[in-house]
DNA sequence: CGTTGACCCTGCCCCTGGGGCAGGGGTGAG
DNA sequence: CTCACCCCTGCCCCAGGGGCAGGGTCAACG
């Protein structure tokens, strides 16, 4: 029927692509030629495909990973199409508003504003009795930090019903990043009053799961208490960056990765009510018996 | 005076980056270690360079390439380091924006409104005599385009006044992508009268210079009319489109690559005023004595 | 009929910013 | 003596191509 085939370079041409990338296009399965010839391994297309062609051109212009266009381009319809699209414009921008925020407040901080902002820090250290925890970790992007940590805390909140009930204040855990870009492992994790309790419940949610249930050895805490306004990006970097400048000023470096201690009623708290502590893991007093208490 | 160096190790935990991160950005230069056992290879960092090193990671958190990295650290104050942040942060706003409006497009095109769009589009083809062009020619990027025709347009029709005024509509030539990510060359093109004027002012131009002097010949062009509200990006590829769809319907393929021909005063026109035509140039009849007029 | 360009092929190395693993070494504690 | 930690270098891997080498093809022109 459309006997008119076209060779890759006037084809690359109408679809604004390389040739170099069509090659790589169809050693992927995500844009084959109408016909290859046996004998040359010359690619021929027809005039039809540059559409799709096209297509694909404008979507790594979004910097979609080739895996993520072909999921768009071989949709069913063009409305799972367009939600497939969405979804990944949707992470992108979750992506970019943290960049977005990261930059605004790097861009304070390296015009100089860096020393009136520890000042605004009162740090002070606390200790915490060993508790049993029930847990829940993964592995998540910057930008779906905020949503993750409100519906796993509350679903552990409810959990612990069922462990004797909440036990202390509920807390995050980072162990690699904090504000991570990537995928730092953040755990969730609720004190709880009955141990036992606890494990039964893990049982039952099976071990596959992302959730689990430990105990925590008492710690000494150097923290400092943020309002609901400041746990957002920008600004909970510069009360991590309190607390460590403060650690490094007392001569204490973190024994463990550093947390998010939420101790109140969030969504009953306003922008300038205190609802978090940032705070790192200190070693207790060990040789001197002079206690470094809070100041 | 700081004797306490600590390892590779403890020092990326500190400074939240992997230690191969550390031995790479030693590698380049970016973040030497104060010391490096000769004997062993081992490195050893002060913690006072903590600092950097954390600054380092969370400009690698905005994407940004070491080498602009080392640009920010290694300025010789905040301020300068700031400017260095806001200049790159600026380049990926600019780049952000023309994706977000690309993402916006081609969500609703998927969703399937792709058919009520083009028969907002009237297409014709007009037949252009042979021009003498004065010509600027750049590689640029999607957001830099609009400031650039502006600029570039101004300048050349300022510089036709030496070369027997303005001879016809002044456009823009995108020798590969329309509204190319990357740096598909354009060029502005003014119409000028005098021929040989012009080559007197190219020469005094300089050759080395983007700017020169071509003869186009008569050309045969399918255009269609777009608004001042129009021209911008995803409105204008719809434009592109609905004339590519008019030449597949009609049996036309492009002859060369397409243009923007700007017929009127830009800064005097309204959003809702016909400002540009969007075109290809496509062949003149020659078989068959029968001319295809516009509709 | 041969030659000349214009196309096209595969295969290899290059880029960035690391991750992961192999294979080896050093050091201190049990 | 062995084990557990650190640490080293070097190699291969990822995406998404760019660029080049070296060789095959194709149409048109003389």
């Amino acid at each position: 029927m459309d006997e008119e085939l076209i060779g890759i370079g006037a084809f690359a041409a109408r679809a604004r692509l390389s040739a170099k990338a069509l090659r790589l296009y169809d050693r992927l399965g995500l844009l084959a030629p109408a016909r290859v010839d046996e004998a040359t391994g010359y690619r021929f297309y027809r005039p039809g495909q540059v559409e799709r062609a096209r297509l694909v051109a404008l979507l790594r212009q979004l910097d979609m990973p080739l895996a993520r266009i072909a999921e768009v381009v071989d949709a069913d319809d063009g409305a799972t199409a367009a939600k497939r699209l969405a979804a990944y414009w949707a992470d992108v921008e979750a992506r970019y508003a943290g960049q977005r925020t990261l930059a605004a407040y790097l861009r304070g901080r390296l015009s100089g504003r860096s020393s009136e902002m520890y000042g605004k820090f009162v740090v002070e250290t606390v200790d915490v009795p060993a508790q049993v925890l029930i847990t829940e970790e993964r592995h998540l992007l910057a930008g779906e930090l905020p949503a993750w940590i409100g519906a796993s805390l509350d679903r552990l909140e409810e959990a612990a019903r069922e462990c004797g009930g909440v036990a202390g204040a509920s807390f995050v855990v980072y162990h690699s990043e904090v504000s991570m870009e990537s995928d730092g492992p953040a755990e969730a994790c609720v004190p709880v009053a009955d141990e036992a309790a606890a494990r039964a419940w893990a049982e039952r949610r099976g071990r596959a799961r992302e959730t689990a249930v430990r105990v925590e050895p008492a710690l000494r805490l150097a923290r400092t208490r943020i309002t609901k306004a400041q746990v957002a990006h920008p600004q909970i970097l510069a009360a991590f960056e309190a607390v460590e400048k403060w650690m490094e000023a007392e001569g204490l470096t973190p024994t463990g990765p550093c947390r998010e201690v939420y101790f109140t009623d969030w969504d009953a708290a306003g922008p300038e009510d205190p609802v978090c502590d940032v705070a790192f893991p200190v070693a207790f007093p060990t040789a001197s018996p002079v206690a470094r208490a809070a100041d």
